[in-house]
DNA sequence: CTAGGGGTAAAT
DNA sequence: ATTTACCCCTAG
């Protein structure tokens, strides 16, 4: 009968990002296979896969698992032989699960062949940025305070067990403004916790492409030279449809971006220039993105 | 909560 | 038409 009472129960489809799988990988690597509320709650990855359930995270383990090998527990049998035809010749069973890449001491990638590529897309000033962001993590969560850690203290950390270049601290300082701006972290009295990766426990589909959007209107220069301007004015024009808090927040989000762009691009600046164009970037389109807020709550009295 | 079996529907 | 992502259900 009618028993699909939902009429609308197809999922919306959300495609996992190289990220997002990265991560999974990672968990699985540390926790094990199968502790997918472990990992989920994991302050490594949460911040990563918190739009996803451990029922996701299962689900696409074994996506991931059964299409490496070539045919798993799923979908064998019906449309079993439909002759080989559209593969070429040469094999692509040859990595399966855990073929394990360590890139730079940082995270650990691995491979089912599906994604080959994408991890390449990795540019060099993405790649000291999102390092940054996991030390802090994990110099927070081994410091182990329950009031949270002291700028100092984690500067003593990362100090400590790795290298640390010159203006250490002053790109830490951006770096935990903007993880504070972003609500990755807490922070209570000069010291930093991570954020409780939100009460989400169930449904909320549209927190999930409400972030999504975030992401998507970031500042992400794949490997253009930079942002142009035509993307600031699309970003502005997407503000401008927002409300006043929607809008105060994406403002605020972008000064702190530009500010941890900024001291990343002196860091990179000895080898790197693109990182300043980024940095000027962000930075153009956070000034753009406060005057906009000006000239609206001016509008408004 | 997890492992899986089974299904729907969106992308490709 | 196949693949992929999500959901539901049930037994451990």
């Amino acid at each position: 009968m009618e028993v699909s009472a939902q009429s609308s129960m197809g999922a919306p489809k959300q495609k996992w990002r190289a990220e997002e799988e990265a991560a999974l990988k990672a968990g699985v690597l540390k926790h094990g296979a199968g502790k997918w509320r472990t990992i989920l709650k994991d302050p490594e990855f949460c911040n990563v896969l918190h739009l996803r359930s451990n029922v996701d995270l299962k689900d696409k383990w074994r996506n991931m698992s059964v299409m490496a090998n070539g045919w798993g527990s799923r979908d064998r049998g019906r449309t079993a032989m439909k002759r080989s035809h559209q593969v070429p010749k040469h094999e692509e069973n040859a990595l399966a699960l855990a073929v394990v890449d360590v890139l730079d001491g940082d995270i650990v990638d691995t491979k089912p062949l599906a994604v080959a590529n994408e991890t390449l897309r990795m540019t060099s000033n993405n790649r000291t940025a999102a390092r940054l962001e996991n030390l802090i993590m994990e110099a927070i969560t081994n410091l182990k305070e329950p009031t949270g850690s002291n700028k100092t203290a984690i500067a003593m950390y990362i100090e400590d067990q790795y290298w640390s270049p010159p203006n250490f601290k002053r790109i830490l300082s951006a770096k935990l403004k903007a993880l504070t701006a972003s609500r990755k972290l807490i922070k209570v009295k000069r010291k930093y916790r991570i954020a409780p990766c939100f009460p989400e426990e169930r449904g909320s589909r549209m927190l999930l492409l409400e972030s999504r959007l975030k992401e998507s209107s970031k500042v992400e220069k794949d490997d253009l030279k930079s942002t142009t301007k035509s993307q600031i004015d699309a970003d502005l024009a997407k503000m401008r449809s927002m409300t006043a808090q929607e809008a105060a927040a994406a403002a605020a989000l972008a000064v702190a971006e530009a500010e941890a762009a900024i001291a990343e691009a002196e860091e990179a600046a000895r080898d790197a220039e693109n990182a300043e164009a980024d940095a000027e970037a962000a930075q153009a389109f956070a000034e753009a993105a406060m005057m906009a807020l000006k000239n609206r709550n001016a509008a408004k009295l």
